[in-house]
DNA sequence: CACCGCATTATCATCGATAATCGATGACTT
DNA sequence: AAGTCATCGATTATCGATGATAATGCGGTG
């Protein structure tokens, strides 16, 4: 949807809210953590309207949580929602091979082996971060193939989470385990069984359930 | 997402944000034509800044649209952008019945049937809007039984389209065309088979998309 | 000593005004 | 006459200030 074009680049409120989001996701702003808008408003040189709108834009994402007159702060989402979020992508990665692999071309397959490439050299260097911002690009690849633009969107409006989670909250999630539960679903693309790639894809989202609900320890205060 | 709540009326931008897409769902703003910050500004007695979010808000919903210094118009999804919803909107509900329907109670049921009711009354009083109301109302209780919160969000995002087009771009559909689609499904689900409400709901959106496909007529400007 | 209410404080929500930008119109050049 | 450029009106984007709201801490009371 928002068309990420890279030439306007003039309104101020969307910078702010790319530098928030990086942060965000990035670590800096830690989950729970508050998010004031004065003092972001200081900190980035503007007005408080910018942030403002950044901040709405941000919740419309699902990445912060927004009480009217209690503030904005870095939503830390419960295990059972990122569950449910990875039963929900799980169906529409599915629903994306469906529709893509009969028309998908030796490029797209190109793109999407060296996406995976890309996340298991980040996995050889242990860099966990890296690994999940490679792993959201494969999986974004894949439902791209199905040129539905509204898959897409919807798509895109639940990934952030996953990230989130795998950056941040899952301390024993080692990233080239994380990279290796993504070889059958390769494989299976590279024969065009959209059967075959469908399954692989429930099963990756079905290992990383059981994984996230065996390793959760739950939110520790923090502000 | 945004919690619906009904005790939190304190915040304008909110009560702009419900009073605007009350008025474009009612048709009073026609597809394409521009909203003017000041303008409603003026209208609803407040400053341009509660409409301004009130506007974004509607652009996260999809049903406006925003350029930078150009201003907000109404959306007129295309007929591709609405097949691709009906798409999505057919995988999401045929996994909130696969996961709701284990669960449902005859509460649930009862709920449901009254919705059909409802709707198949506004239908006989040849009420498209209201229709168009009802059928949302109908599926949205369908998705409910998966009790699986990130999935209503995300379909509650996909659902603002399809209502507008039943409202404004479909000349030719009879409300109780409309409504005599969904006799399978509520059949389907007394009998509580999984499988047979898919294939309803399937079959449901199929209907749906071929009679979009058959009757649209692309956009005359209008401003 | 625990509890309740009030004042204080931090922060948001809203406002009115100003600056920036767009599209159109009309003057000027060739 | 056609094309280019300056200017204008309309509208958005941003700002700084003001009014509202919820959390916090203090002092009084039983």
């Amino acid at each position: 949807m928002t068309t990420d074009s890279s030439i306007e680049r003039s309104v101020l409120a969307d910078q702010v809210k790319d530098r928030l989001l990086q942060d965000i996701l990035s670590g800096r702003y830690a989950p729970d953590s508050r998010i004031v808008e004065t003092r972001v408003a200081k900190e980035v040189g503007t007005s408080q309207a910018p942030v403002r709108e950044a901040l709405r834009g941000l919740e419309a994402l699902g990445v912060v949580e927004i009480l009217p007159f209690r503030g904005a702060r870095v939503r830390r989402p419960s295990a059972t929602e990122l569950l449910e979020g990875y039963a929900v992508r799980a169906e529409l990665e599915s629903l994306a091979v469906r529709l893509g692999i009969p028309a998908m071309t030796d490029a797209d397959l190109a793109e999407i082996e060296e996406l995976h490439q890309a996340m298991q050299a980040a996995a050889k260097l242990g860099d966990r971060h890296e690994v999940a911002v490679r792993d959201a690009a494969f999986h974004a690849r894949i439902v791209q193939l199905a040129h539905n633009g509204t898959l897409e969107r919807v798509w895109r409006s639940l990934e952030p989470f996953s990230r989130t989670y795998i950056t941040l909250a899952s301390p024993s999630a080692d990233g080239q385990w994380t990279a290796d539960l993504h070889w059958p679903i390769l494989r299976a693309l590279q024969e065009r069984d959209t059967a075959q790639v469908e399954q692989a894809l429930r099963y990756h989202f079905l290992q990383a359930s059981e994984h996230l609900a065996a390793d959760w320890r739950e939110p520790q205060k923090r502000d």
